[in-house]
DNA sequence: AGAATTCACTGAACCGGATAAGTTGACGAG
DNA sequence: CTCGTCAACTTATCCGGTTCAGTGAATTCT
């Protein structure tokens, strides 16, 4: 089947092909009459720009990038990125922008990945997630300028827009809320102690507990995986002062973390209180069902994603604190025995 | 920063455009020596082709499309689309092909997305996902001549290559090893009944049952959720005649089972015993851990994807077989007390 | 030696849109 | 009645690659 071209159009309304474009798009330099007779044949023959054509002669390519830096295995299990990609999309779809997705294994392969679009001129922006300290990705970026939306800050980012949730704020809520129902030994195990966001959390913990008068604050660094999360339990709960509450940094940790516990004998929540940050169905799966720092993560990378149309068509876009988790507490906190 | 294109290259190689063309692709017309020396320049100055200027004039847009259909609250917390993805991307970054991706609720809408990507020639093939009885995909792919894949058969999709799972073997090998255990009341609680997957599993849950002497062999159709998984184990578990081992369609229906069971009082695997289709981490991490049907769906992804390159290279591709499921017996299966 | 072939490369057309610059014809003002 | 203005187009050029039809020189063949 032969694609229909503006100048098919051209041919069969009678006029040229520049008459075509200027209709379709909304320029002026046609009549109303003769904008609706082009818009009506090119619905009937079912045309579509040609994507490349397009973003030949102008500037835009109307697709945008996200390089998932994880490797496969957590990426299948891990509900954040899904979500995420979900809310992007929803936005994306409005405006008729395609995402393209790379997955990558580091930060250096990701900057090769948005030196590379850039040069194929395949995208218009990309999306950042995953910030680090002094994170490599964002130089490049700004040398190629490439419009861009972190996410994981907030973070030195320059002039790139960045959509950030309040870690800091939820993780002192939570420990306020447990030291309210009576722990004093409170632990945490921790994301990739890479990125940004993670040191946020870790600092925001030591802080609250200092200022509540706890005496320590241990973060077990961890890689979101439930492996490693269950270990991290484990050695927690070995200890002669084992914590009676534990905060997870994702919901597959804390899933692990509570078959640790159940393995070794303690009681969900009458000797370990369990909370798990990011919210998916899996905490109410499981028994006792988690409680959880929810929070919306489609409507979080809807934002970036409007975020991102607006810093591709050139609007000033700064910082914008979005998706910020509340505590939802269900059945696995309690106050100590 | 400007972007280099092959003029440059030409300029200071004292080339024409054309003998670039020719050095970096392969293509005969140049001597050797002119080649490394045009490569070489390339390199210097971080050349990428304009991928647009490609699609334009060539055929290719070395991309490839996914559409996912499916509500973002299952996207975000079933394991095997993204699972999926990392094995596509895997091929598909080895050959530099682009994957791009939509989120859709409708096959109607999937269709319309095909279109348009045909349309605007953004892609150069696409994976199908979720194949259906009679689907309306299948026609409109081969009306448009689009190189395509389908995931989720065996069924009929004409010319288009299929890559498909033996399920019924692997729900034959499951029921003969809990009949094998002493279990007679086998039920099963079965994922989106439109699937033909998800009938050809039912089709054949029906026929072992039938050819060993169980009487019933119920499947409570379900849609993959959590929820929805709960409460069609609930529904069986009231009954007089409860069944003493269910299946489920996917591991995260399973683990909702396997709450609802401890919920109810009952022992897993003393008083049921689960399985749970396809296995992700969080098989292994709850309590009991679940025997599973494992199959390497990243493995199944590559390999789709590799198909389809060869499909877009014009290479004749028919029916392949791939990533079957194998019980992975662990906790949760034992004989009936 | 002259013709034929091969090699290495150039020049130009082309893909399908966007868009700047030029060309009509109608209409209003002076 | 003529000039200027403006709407409604057309024409031509450009984007950055690919590719085909030359072209001149070197090599091979007879």
């Amino acid at each position: 089947m032969k694609r229909p071209t503006i100048a098919d159009i051209a041919r069969r309304a009678g006029v040229s092909k520049g008459a075509v474009s200027y209709a379709l798009n909304g320029q002026p330099g046609v009549s109303e009459a003769t904008r609706q007779r082009i818009v009506a044949i090119a619905q009937e023959i079912g045309f579509n720009p040609n994507s490349a054509a397009r973003a030949l002669s102008g500037a835009s390519a109307r697709a945008v990038g996200l390089t998932l830096c994880r490797p496969a295995r957590i990426l299948s299990i891990e509900p954040f990125f899904m979500g995420l990609i979900s809310g992007f999309e929803a936005e994306l779809a409005a405006r008729s922008y395609a995402l393209t997705l790379q997955v990558v294994s580091t930060p250096e392969q990701e900057v090769e990945v948005y030196r590379r679009w850039w040069g194929e001129r395949r995208i218009d922006g990309v999306i950042v997630t995953d910030l680090r300290e002094n994170d490599v990705r964002i130089p490049v970026l700004q040398q190629l300028q490439l419009p861009a939306v972190v996410i994981g800050g907030p973070g030195d980012t320059g002039k790139i827009a960045q959509v950030w949730s309040d870690d800091a704020g939820a993780i002192t809520e939570t420990v306020r809320y447990l030291v309210a129902l009576g722990h004093r030994r409170i632990a945490r195990v921790g994301g990739l102690p890479d990125l940004l966001h993670t040191r946020t959390r870790t600092r925001a913990f030591e802080d609250v507990c200092t200022s509540l008068g706890l005496n320590e604050a241990v973060t077990m660094p961890s890689d979101y995986t439930g492996e490693e999360g269950g270990r991290a339990t484990r050695r927690l709960l070995i200890g002669a002062d084992r914590p009676t509450a534990i905060i997870y940094d994702n919901d597959v940790m804390a899933i692990a973390g509570l078959a640790v516990a159940q393995e070794m004998g303690l009681a969900v929540p009458g000797d370990l209180s369990i909370v798990a940050w990011d919210d998916s169905p899996l905490c109410s799966l499981v028994h006792p069902p988690l409680t959880a720092l929810s929070r919306d993560i489609a409507e979080y990378g809807a934002h970036a994603a409007r975020e991102l149309l607006a810093a591709i068509d050139g609007k000033q876009v700064g910082n914008v604190e979005a998706g910020t988790a509340h505590l939802t507490p269900r059945g696995s906190t309690a106050p100590p025995r």
